[in-house]
DNA sequence: CTATCATTCAAACGTTCGTTTGAAAGGAAC
DNA sequence: GTTCCTTTCAAACGAACGTTTGAATGATAG
């Protein structure tokens, strides 16, 4: 662990994940090859394996290197909110906007590879492979945690029923929008130019999110909230 | 021709098919081998490749043998709408539970495979393999222009980007609750036991979706919309 | 200069992949 | 009974897969 040692070193690994992350959303975990992810990364076909020790490790080591670090911005932002705002409640629409903000600013990043990442973190949640799948709810259950707890504080008259299939809600359309914004072109008219302004993508998403998280209660009465 | 040539082959093909979702959708297209899916329709190695042609026409099959229909009876379920309103606008909510109705359905549909398909459905839109987005894609076009026009009667006053991109959002949420009925577990507390009450779960969703889509313009003042 | 050690490299490992092949099976037509 | 034709079957095809191996490489420490 000399000098020598971290260097090339990490370098390498670098390299490997970022090609890592460009090809998985291109073709799938499947679908890229070591040789492919190796030849991407412009290293020898074993460096994979004796850096990370197999794919699979790769695949972790790729979601981890963003989602921590992605999770903790989360949890500051809604941190902050709730110190600025002293005792009174947040406003749904404020914590929404802490809970997208961290996935949408990784669109725009484009020369670092988050770009790349976030449509391949829009995937993963339906990844079919099971060990992805825990892997992901893993990382994300502290963060959740936190959020749904805002939440309640936020609509403490919405039933907590509803609130976790709204949540659950939420996260479909935030996940889609991540990971469809080169893919399905579902709807004509939608412009794919305008897609990576987070910013306006960001306000669209609030407006949309927040409406539905305070819906009223879907069987009854216009006002039944109110107890 | 003869009868003796419509009854075992329809046979071997129903059985290869109602396989393939169910393998499909446990691992993925590329995760799902030859050997596995003939193994599990209990017909040989070599009859995908006799009766289907090749593994991705088989993909193709799949999708075709359920998404045509459920686009059929969702557009069936909008003009039977518009016919029952005379010449009187539809509501929002209306159009949304005859779009995901369709779907929901096939939810509930546990013996007929129609739920292995359903959560397959929500996997596809987001697959990496750009001949099944597609394939997906082509298949909803129709019934997508129809929808979107309808939405535009239904609101006049929203702009169509603005409608473009809450459409997206919408089906979003959809495929997201299509393919996660038995994914990821991100929000504790959820309760796997009434996800499948298809009913309760389009009321939910049309509570949800409409208050969304009907939701405010992000930018400007709460009553921008009456221009 | 020599010894050490993390890293890179070309080559090969056994396995599994989707597909093809040619023969066997078996009912229908005459 | 023989011919025809669709379907099934066991076996094999070459290609690609993830991983392992043992030798070269090259910078560092004594």
């Amino acid at each position: 662990m000399s000098v020598r040692a971290i260097k090339p070193l990490k370098e390498t690994q670098t390299r490997i994940l970022d090609a890592a992350e460009e090809l998985f959303m291109q073709h799938g975990f499947e679908g890229a090859s070591m040789r492919m992810l190796t030849a991407g990364a412009g290293v020898n076909l074993a460096a994979v394996n004796y850096h990370f020790g197999s794919k699979d490790a790769l695949i972790e080591a790729v979601f981890r290197r963003r989602l921590d670090p992605m999770n903790a911005e989360r949890l500051a932002a809604l941190e902050r909110l709730e110190q600025e705002a002293g005792g009174k409640a947040l406003t749904a629409a404020a914590i929404i906007r802490a809970f997208i903000g961290a996935s949408l600013r990784m669109i725009e990043d484009t020369h670092g590879g988050g770009r790349s990442f976030s449509r391949l973190l829009g995937r993963a949640y339906t990844e079919p492979a099971k060990p992805i799948r825990q892997l992901i709810g893993r990382m994300y259950a502290p963060a959740m945690e936190r959020f749904k707890a805002a939440f309640v504080r936020a609509m403490p008259e919405l039933p907590k029923d509803e609130l976790v299939w709204r949540m659950h809600f939420m996260f479909g359309t935030l996940a889609y929008t991540l990971a469809a914004t080169d893919t399905v072109q579902l709807i004509a008219g939608a412009k794919p130019e305008d897609r990576y302004d987070a910013r306006v993508l960001e306000d669209r998403l609030v407006a949309f999110l927040g409406a539905g998280l305070l819906a009223p209660m879907p069987g009854a009465q216009p006002v039944k909230i109110a107890a």
